[in-house]
DNA sequence: TTCCATTAAAGAAAAATTTCTCTAATGATT
DNA sequence: AATCATTAGAGAAATTTTTCTTTAATGGAA
């Protein structure tokens, strides 16, 4: 695949895969006023190997203690730092359909860093709604308000057969990131980073393990 | 980690990934007319390199004809058949919430082998309500119901901090697999499948790259 | 205090996955 | 008819990711 000239050996991205669950855990550990959780631990809530996860934090600044493991609040510092989640990135919505009105109901989301600052739509009937303070406004609308707000990242989620000409409008104005729910797969610029977020994946690999669980009765 | 003893090298975990995009863009062609797609047009609808594709598809049945391509229609066939997306497999919903509701609307799981047949809540303001025609009931309805209908999936949208308790009350019923949308994860019995299906790891992977590039100014 | 078991961390090894290289086939072009 | 360019497919090589091994540290038990 023809990439960008030079390609700083970044992070695995399995280990950021794995870091907001980390995250997710800590928070847990540093709620119930524990101090210290140690790979094992982690690992074993993961189901995952410890040194992965001692590798996996290798990448962070943390340093655990021997004996002792990691301090959890920290890893929750860390691990927030790490992912950005302590920066607020602004971000559009388009499609304010059922998928898109649950993503704007989602307060994690917003504790993991991004705003969802306004919705779009074409459908007249939502248009005006507000789903937790979140307004929704025709589609027309896109151009003002993306100048007037710093909006960096557009998440997608209107019907796959629209999702290009929504990309194309992102692009145009001037966003950085897409976060694509929608089965298609969009082209944009090469600068444009994109994120395919596609649930029946997750589907098939379920089927995988559980049609073939069925046949391997042996 | 501790396996069960022998697993039996089955199809790569990243080939059945995309092998949902494939169909859906061979769906796409063969709705258009397209008769034959190659390798090269696969690959660079997904952005990624050919002999990737070839391979993937060399897990399936099909075999191409060079200088041509795969038949679109042989495509999704084998495609549909192979990811399990022809059987219809039951399966019930609990946490019939933002998420839980934008799941039970979407037709695009009954198009790819999922039935969702029931969904489960424990607030009373949504039991008896109905999406896409499928009735929230109480939790406690969970018993009786699982046993006539033959439910092998439980999704799991309720809030993270009961997740486990939801979990545990689907292995009590026999449930076979669980696909969990929450960012806890769950403990279960070793023979039940489960999917974690946590969005915050693609928010984490944006961000990294947005990040990243920023700083990248040079 | 002494010993022991547990742990983080670093590096090596193994395993999994992707990319490259080559070959043979064949439709299209000259 | 001959040539050319494109393709699938197989196997090798490279890369990436995970797991294993070793070392050193140290809290707690004897
Ligand atoms: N609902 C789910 O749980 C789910 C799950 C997986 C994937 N998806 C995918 O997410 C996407 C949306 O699914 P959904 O279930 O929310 O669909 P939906 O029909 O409920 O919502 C789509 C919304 O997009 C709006 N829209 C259509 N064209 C538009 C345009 N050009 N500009 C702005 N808005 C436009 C529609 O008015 C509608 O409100 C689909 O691609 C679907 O495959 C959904
Ligand atoms: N909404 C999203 O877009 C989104 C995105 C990513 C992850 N998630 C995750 O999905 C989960 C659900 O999110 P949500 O936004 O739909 O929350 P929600 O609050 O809208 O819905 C949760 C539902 O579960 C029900 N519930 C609670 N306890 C229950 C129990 N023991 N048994 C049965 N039902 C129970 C509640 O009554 C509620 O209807 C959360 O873990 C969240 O982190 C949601």
């Amino acid at each position: 695949m023809v990439q960008s000239s030079k390609k700083i050996q970044g992070v695995p991205e399995p280990t950021i895969r794995r870091m907001p669950s980390y995250l997710a855990f800590a928070e847990g550990l540093l709620r119930k006023g524990q101090q210290f959780v140690s790979s094992t631990q982690i690992a074993n809530y993961m189901n995952i190997d410890p040194t992965q996860v001692t590798k996996d934090l290798s990448y962070t600044t943390i340093v655990g203690k021997t004996r002792v493991g990691y301090e959890v609040k920290a890893l929750v510092d860390v691990l927030s730092e790490f992912l950005g989640f302590t920066i607020m990135d602004n971000a559009f919505l388009v499609g304010a359909g059922s998928l898109g009105s649950a993503l704007l109901h989602d307060s994690g989301l917003s504790h993991f860093g991004l705003n969802i600052v306004a919705a779009f739509d074409v459908n007249s009937s939502t248009i005006g709604k507000k789903f937790n303070d979140i307004e929704v406004f025709h589609i027309d609308q896109f151009r003002d308000l993306s100048q007037e707000m710093n909006v960096v990242m557009g998440i997608i989620t209107v019907p796959a057969e629209n999702a290009q000409t929504v990309a194309d409008l992102m692009v145009a104005w001037g966003i950085k990131a897409i976060w694509n729910f929608t089965p298609a797969r969009i082209k944009v610029p090469e600068d444009i980073i994109v994120q395919n977020t596609t649930l029946y994946s997750n589907l098939a690999i379920i089927f995988n393990k559980l049609h073939n669980d069925r046949k391997e009765v042996l």
